[in-house]
DNA sequence: TATGAATGAGTCTTCATTCAT
DNA sequence: TATGAATGAAGACTCATTCAT
């Protein structure tokens, strides 16, 4: 999401240029996040920044464009996210409570400070077109995947009971993406602190796994 | 479903109205399942039922009415579905298990003889207009309703541990949910049977929310 | 360029369609005409006939394909009227000169009841897109192959002489050309009759080819 | 054709002034001559030279402009080779052949040349605007004029046959045309040597010219 | 009821040209 | 002179909906 790419300097100039590129992505996640795709104009978006038309064709193929990579962005924040979460030694099932926690703390507040493109995931990124599906299809796939390999090895170190790891994996992405869906997206359970809210998806998730280790 | 409104015999006029309007609505549901909404055009289903473009108008309002329509059915048909569930006497954690696989497999059956509008609800029911984001919403508010008083009533029964119940319904759905999506919408899970994956749902509901009772 | 399709009658609904049809494009020459392709608005063709924009597309794919047709309806006519020429046997000169009068005349009539359409194709039918110009150039081909072999079979006959026969077919077309140009397109030599000029070419053309027969 | 007011010296100054000029007119050659006037963007030429867009603005006035100027480079280069031609005395037929056939190769020598430019101007020069159109009129009204006063001339001298000469012209005209056409433009008859191209051009317009002198 | 031709509002996108630096 | 970011006018095309027959 930072525009440090490549950790290299950018000159004046692409510095300019990248700016003027985030400032119009962002207005763009406001008017998709109001407007939902199909009702978003790009005149809508141009207006917010104060260009013309014209000027959002110098930095975007065009809406469809604009969208998918707002959508990447998205993706790509959640997948690093999670990925910077590094678990600790994990020998008991106090520590896995305790770091999922942690991630799952981590997760919330990141989805919370961007919570219009966090909306716009939820309500109609699938609608836009078929490369996007895919894409998103592949997103859960990869969620579905590390879920599943990591469950595998909690029940190798025995800290989780032998379940269909693929199916268990399945309904722990649901579970989380409903409380997002409510909490970030709704602000339905907003009285509830956000401990709260991972304390219980954690628990469940624990005792949920547990059955027959005991 | 039929619109047999008071039960009541249709006249043989009413019938074939009836019978012309279900053609369109399952055309409709064909092409909005193929296309999704906004790609879809009145133009594909008229000719999926083979008239004219003029004759949609005689028995919808629109586009998007029969679009709402099409999903207010699927949110009736899945709450439907629920209410039909008679909860059996529910002394027991053994009993209650049971109970909740067959609700679990009746829902499974009843998704899987209507895969598309269960994709189309999935897919995109949100994007199209405010007023059937609300439908949903509400939709979704009477489940975690549902769910949150009858968890309430499961912990007074000693059947299931204190929790956030609110949190709890949530989590629960979002598993179900996600566990449908996988099953019945993309058919990723198709090797494993319905069964499993319910046994799978119920056990983790079941020990999820265990905890401290024993 | 008569509707009569495969000497079929035509229900009236599809003879007021072909109507319809007829009547766009005859508007549309007319804007090409006096604007050239480019700078032709479907707007103006629709305003020009009296219907909506949209009508326009209920009978043509677009601005390129109607243009391409017109060019099509022009040269099929051309090429239709040399077609319909029926040689008569050709064994003296003077027959041979008299039977490329006829022709010369017949093709001078055909091109001047269509002048719009002829200014259309000297002006830029080529610049329109490659299609066309492909298509133009094949409409050559035809016709230097139709001259070749006539001339050679009139070598053959001892009417003309021994020639480059592919270059001298190009010369012919060329000069036919150019004359058409003049008199039909810029009106230019609307003071010489059509007899005189067409005379000129047959003269021209025989001369041309006498050399060393004599 | 160059910039050389009263054929001076140019300051350093001006003589990068006019290599840019020319560098960027050569590009725009290029350009034009392989996507035609319209499709030919502005940006594709500066690209080609390597320098800014604003910089094509530093030198000519805009798209249309250098079109112009281009246009008006070829048919000057046209009409000078044909006016460097110095006929020789031409007192007879042969004389005259001899001549023609040298005017003939010169002329297919720059042309030759000049291909790209030559494309263009049969492509599609007259479509781009009517400045365009009358000036190319002009052009032929003066080919059509030497040539008439040419042929009116050899006439006198009882080199030709008396003919109309405005339309001999024409035909002449037409005849040349075409074969540069078919010779230069497309390279259709290239297994056919100029010599022979020019040779057959020249029988032609001298037997086609002779009738009844003899 | 059924038809399907006609409507026309609505939006994305292109690209020649300008101008502040 | 050179740059290139910004401009904004302009137009093709779509498709839900209407209505005369």
């Amino acid at each position: 999401m930072s525009t440090s790419d490549s950790d290299g300097k950018l000159s004046k100039r692409e510095q300019r240029r990248e700016d003027r590129r985030d400032e119009i992505k962002q207005a763009a996640i406001k008017v998709f996040s109001e407007h939902g795709y199909h009702a978003a104009k790009v005149s809508q978006i141009v207006k917010e920044v104060g260009v013309a038309q014209g000027t959002f064709y110098l930095y975007f193929e065009g809406k469809e464009q604009i969208f998918g990579e707002i959508l990447e962005d998205f993706l790509e924040l959640v997948v690093s996210t999670i990925a910077a979460w590094e678990p600790s030694d994990l020998d008991t099932r106090e520590a896995l409570g305790s770091d999922l926690k942690r991630v799952g703390l981590l997760l919330t507040d990141v989805l919370m400070e961007n919570r219009e493109m966090t909306g716009i995931f939820f309500r109609e990124s699938q609608a836009v077109n078929q490369e996007l599906q895919t894409l998103i299809r592949e997103f859960y796939e990869t969620l579905l995947a590390m879920l599943t390999s990591f469950n595998r090895i909690l029940h190798e170190r025995g800290l989780i009971a032998k379940m269909n790891f693929r199916v268990l994996s399945s309904m722990t992405i649901g579970m989380v993406e409903r409380v997002i869906k409510e909490y970030v997206v709704h602000g339905q359970l907003e009285d509830v602190p956000a401990e709260e809210v991972v304390d219980n998806l954690v628990v469940y998730y624990l005792s949920g796994t547990t059955r027959d280790i005991e």
